[in-house]
DNA sequence: ACACGGACCTGAAGGC
DNA sequence: TGCCTTCAGGTCCGTG
């Protein structure tokens, strides 16, 4: 389901029952989602004590006390619940009827606490990093969007010689992390610049920022602020500028555009040709 | 170094 | 009632 509004409100709800527990049990349901959990997944954290649940991007980051840091990715249908009337101490077992067939890793906490979760279409990936190791999806992912650190001057490095469409360009977690389809699209709306704009055009001759590029920052960070203080709960219709309301009156103020339907490298981009057009 | 298309999965919704 | 196609909030890999 996840970008970074709803990866955070899983983080915000997961932490209190994680934070400072250990973990008793990692069941694993089956021996994959998207990739195979990696070697001695559930050994490697049973026993362990949860001394954080943070976020980077669309991942929950997890450092445990052995140094090992447990990453999960929520991909396109991944979801938690967590189960707190289980008996403290009780174990989930692999066949208990409780679980539908799409939960496929339950933690048992020393709080008494089950976390559960559930992938339908399994594009969701748990991995450990070793303790002072890297991981590529990590090492290599954009800035956080709402750190200070992401600006128009960084925006600009970032985009410099792309000549990849500015919606395409959002999506890319090396250009900024934590963008997805919703968002991107809600973004440039906000910042009134057309998705189809190749990149390198909010970019100056120097590599700098241009205006467009400042507007556009600003309509990230306060696109994903208001998205988080909604606590975006599993997605929503309705709360949308342009994001699945192909056909309707662009709601801007003064606008009278309507909202069209574009497909752009596989994926829908909504847009509203008026107040985004390329001359914007 | 890009940029694009397809692949990975299941489920929901709509057309016939 | 099917059965079929299309679409879905995300990456990742192979090919130009």
């Amino acid at each position: 389901m996840p970008e970074l509004p709803e990866v955070e409100a899983t983080r915000r709800e997961l932490e209190p029952a994680m934070r400072g527990a250990r973990i008793v049990r990692a069941l694993l349901r089956r021996k994959n989602l998207r990739r195979p959990f990696p070697p001695a997944f559930a050994s490697r954290l049973e026993g362990r004590r949860i001394e954080a649940v943070d976020r980077r991007g669309k991942y929950l980051v997890l450092p445990v006390d052995s140094g090992d840091v447990l990453l999960m990715h929520l991909g396109m249908s991944g979801s938690f619940r967590l189960n707190r009337a289980a008996a403290r101490g009780a174990l989930a077992s692999k066949t208990d009827p409780d679980f539908d067939r799409h939960d496929h890793v339950v933690f048992t906490l020393s709080n008494g606490v089950t976390v559960i979760f559930n992938d339908p279409r399994r594009f969701g990936v748990m991995d450990l990093i070793g303790a002072g190791d890297s991981h590529s999806a990590l090492a290599a992912m954009g800035p956080e969007p709402l750190a200070p650190a992401f600006d128009a001057a960084a925006l600009a490095a970032a985009l410099a010689g792309k000549r990849t469409a500015l919606k395409v360009a959002l999506l890319d977690q090396h250009v900024v992390a934590g963008l997805g389809n919703i968002y991107a699209s809600e973004a440039l709306h906000r910042a009134a610049l057309s998705p189809l704009r190749r990149s390198s055009t909010i970019v100056t001759a120097a590599g700098g920022p241009t205006p467009r590029a400042v507007r556009l920052v600003a309509a990230i960070k306060s696109v994903l602020r208001e998205a988080i203080e909604r606590q975006e709960r599993p997605y929503r219709a309705g709360r949308f500028r342009v994001y699945e309301r192909e056909g309707e009156r662009c709601r801007r103020r003064g606008c009278r555009g309507t909202i069209r339907r574009i497909t752009q490298a596989g994926r829908s981009t909504f847009y509203c040709p008026v107040c985004q057009s390329k001359s914007c």
